[in-house]
Formats: C-alpha cells, structure tokens, sequence
DNA sequence: TTATAATATTAGATTTTTCTAATATCAAGT
DNA sequence: ACTTGATATTAGAAAAATCTAATATTATAA
C-alpha cells in the first residue's frame, strides 16, 4: 500500500527532473544529438552554473549521460523513457497546431 | 526563437501539473475509472482541501475534467497525452521489475 | 427556507526550487 | 610545475509549490 507512495514518489521525482522550462530546451537540444556543455549554454542562453546545475539534475534522474573527450563533455538522452516522453510533448506541444486534448 | 521558450513554458507547466506524488496517486486511482472526489481522498489519504487543490490544479492543466451528478462530482482524465504519458511511467516505474533504463 | 452533504476557495506558514556569484576541479598544453 | 579552458560545486537570496485551518459555495432534502 506505501509501495504505492514510493512508487509515487520516484515517479514525481522524475518528472519534476524533466519538468522545468530551461531543462526541457536542454532535452530538446540533445534530440537533436549528443551535445557539449558550451554548445547546450548557447543553444539555451542559460549561464554556466545554471546549465552545470540543471545537467545534474537530469544526470541524477538517469535523464541523460555524458561521455569526455579531452576536455569537453558531450550530453545525450540515455533513456528510452525520456526519449518516449519527449515524442510525445513535442507531439503535443509543438505539431499539433489547435491545441485540444492537451 | 522565444517560441520556443514559450512552448518550454507550456510543457514546464503541464508536466509540473501533473508531477507530484500526490496528483501523480490521483491520477493513478482516476485510470480505473471515474472517481467521486469522496473516493479518491479515500484512495489516496488526502485531506479534503489538499485533494481539492490538486484536482484544480490537474483540471487547469487540462489532464482532468468531471461531470455532476447531484452534489457529487466525477472526475476522469480526460486528455489522451495525460493518458499516454500515464501507460509510459506505469511501465516503467510499475512493471520493469529492474529499473534500468530509467 | 433552512440544514446538510459534497466540494471549492482563501490565507498564511513551511518547504522546495532556481537563480546568481564565487570558488573548486580536472585535463590539456606550454 | 603553471596556466588555461571546460565544467562542477557551494552558498545564499528570491520565487514557486504545498500543506493545514478556516470559510465559502452549491445542490438537495427536510
């Protein structure tokens, strides 16, 4: 019965991970490809700690990962579910242009 | 180019909508069918004031919507994204007995 | 028309999130 | 060993979300 809870509680953690207008254009830059941090700031026009920030929370989420070369590090989306997700919000949000059954 | 920080916006919105271990129970009881709001504060534990909050902030989103019968009212989900969205993280979070991939 | 059951709204305190500024780390290149 | 470029972490202030308690609304039944 507060299995249920927890599982709530992971689900919601989850999602507010992805749920903020600035991580979502990050995920929405990464559908396009793995991407740097530089390269993420100046799609987003976020600074450089709050770009740092948010990574890690997508990073703690399982949202996303990384992988070094020399000094850069390139993010990607790494899980299925986010990338299902993503389908769909862009689906919704940004296709269908009368915006029912939102 | 500010479009698409308004539909980061409007995503944020609807995912924070529907992101929390509370609204998330609500929804998961309401995917049985419809529920009185009597019901679902039973289902889930909540307090009269708190349940009804988060069912106004689940209809202003769209994810949710109720018909009247009598005094009571009868809430659903009523939008198929909400719908969707749901599936994807019962599956993921309710299913897949070894979370990977998340 | 008044009492009541079912639900909504408001107010205020508490907690959580998010930004900026400052500082730290870490891997090259010199 | 130093410096520098790329990124991460910490601290603290400001904004947003959430709970409880109190009050209001609304539809029926007496």
């Amino acid at each position: 019965m507060n299995d249920m809870n927890d599982k709530a509680e992971a689900v919601s953690k989850y999602l507010k991970g992805i749920a903020s207008p600035h991580r979502l254009l990050l995920l929405c830059s990464m559908a396009e490809g793995e991407k740097s941090v530089t390269e993420l700031m100046e799609a987003t026009g976020l600074a450089q700690s709050s770009a740092s920030q948010h990574l890690a929370k997508l990073r703690e989420e399982g949202a996303v990962s990384y992988r070094r070369e020399h000094r850069t590090l390139y993010y990607s989306i790494s899980s299925k579910l986010t990338q299902d997700i993503m389908a769909l919000l862009y689906q919704e949000f940004c296709q269908n242009k009368e915006n029912i059954n939102v």
